[in-house]
DNA sequence: GGTTGTAATGCAACTCGTTGCATAGTATTC
DNA sequence: GAATACTATGCAACGAGTTGCATTACAACC
């Protein structure tokens, strides 16, 4: 697992609570992790218990007390650690790809709305992280901005890869014949 | 759940065993998903029960009773009722971006064997993809086939972006300074 | 004839991820 | 001053995904 990975990077990059992680990720990290704030309290307690993590509590100041956490020695070296183990190829998933195999066996224009909001999305994205792009990452770049950067750079290029790929299934699928009934193969 | 939609999918272009399925979400589908035979074969019982596939024992042929499953009328509504349903965005998770970002967390240049392997894997996917490409998309396609081919190029696509990427990301790291230990930025 | 390889199916246990709910204080709006 | 929204944390339960192991049969090798 690399949950507990991805929140010792963003703990290292910013001493934060749960809460804020939470909304962080949905952002910088976010790009290529996802988690809710029930995984990252789950991750945070566990990882707490391991000593990988300090909470420093800051009572009153907003509502509930906020659990501020800072990466010990220990969490730094079990990410030295995780860094340094090789990582496998990791499975992409995407559901869009099965509807578009599943497509054929129905009308494949009942899937252009779906693509049309795909492309919508990806052109949204894309928008935001060059305004990003030209706001956090112009001029000369210390080290760890310019890996930040290399980062968002990935972003940028997959949603621009989609895009470009939504187009090219929605001219495909416009061509197609309504109502293209087809039958299994075997 | 998508695995289920996934299956049914696949059985609707060729009706097959669980072993035969967990092989070829390796290849065709699989750029796009992957399972492990254990998820195959219970997702396939749980179908079975709900009736939308249907089983045919194949008795003796090769070693343990082969069961081939044909996808049933149920199995057909059931696939084009979440077909009409819309996605939502789907978050990637990629560890190596959250390595990339942890790098600035230890010396940069120990990322790099990482990465030069990730490139000589997206390499060869690319490679293998396009000898599949000349292979069973050339010329003029029927519907389903130029689905296929659409989901195909996708596959094209991404890895072509993620190959641009590691030899962007290669520059970077080799062009760091050894050794760049940086504290948090509290 | 015994070992190893591969096709084929499956159980059990565990961890990860998701969903729904609960609480509690503070801030804003009508 | 009551209702609504947001910050902040967390429990409980369930379902998805992973890992390790077990079984059976045929096929090939040495």
């Amino acid at each position: 697992m690399a949950l507990d990975h991805a929140l010792l990077v963003s703990l290292l990059e910013k001493p934060s609570s749960g809460y804020e992680l939470a909304r962080r990720f949905d952002r910088s990290i976010g790009y290529f992790w996802h988690a809710t704030h029930q995984q990252i309290y789950r991750v945070l307690a566990r990882m707490e218990a391991s000593q990988w993590i300090h909470a420093d509590v800051r009572a009153g100041e907003t509502a509930p007390d906020r659990k501020v956490f800072t990466v010990t020695k220990g969490g730094r070296a079990e990410l030295s650690r995780w860094m340094a183990e090789p990582l496998d190829p990791e499975g992409t998933r995407n559901a869009l790809m099965v509807k578009m195999r599943g497509a054929a066996f129905g009308d494949p224009r009942d899937l252009i709305a779906e693509l049309e909001h795909h492309r919508a999305t990806h052109a949204n994205r894309l928008t935001c992280y060059r305004i990003i792009e030209a706001r956090d990452f112009a001029g000369t770049l210390d080290p760890q901005r310019a890996l930040q950067y290399m980062v968002h750079k990935a972003g940028l290029r997959f949603e621009q890869g989609w895009l470009e790929w939504c187009e090219e299934a929605l001219d495909l699928l416009r061509s197609m014949k309504p109502v293209t009934q087809r039958r299994t193969t075997s």
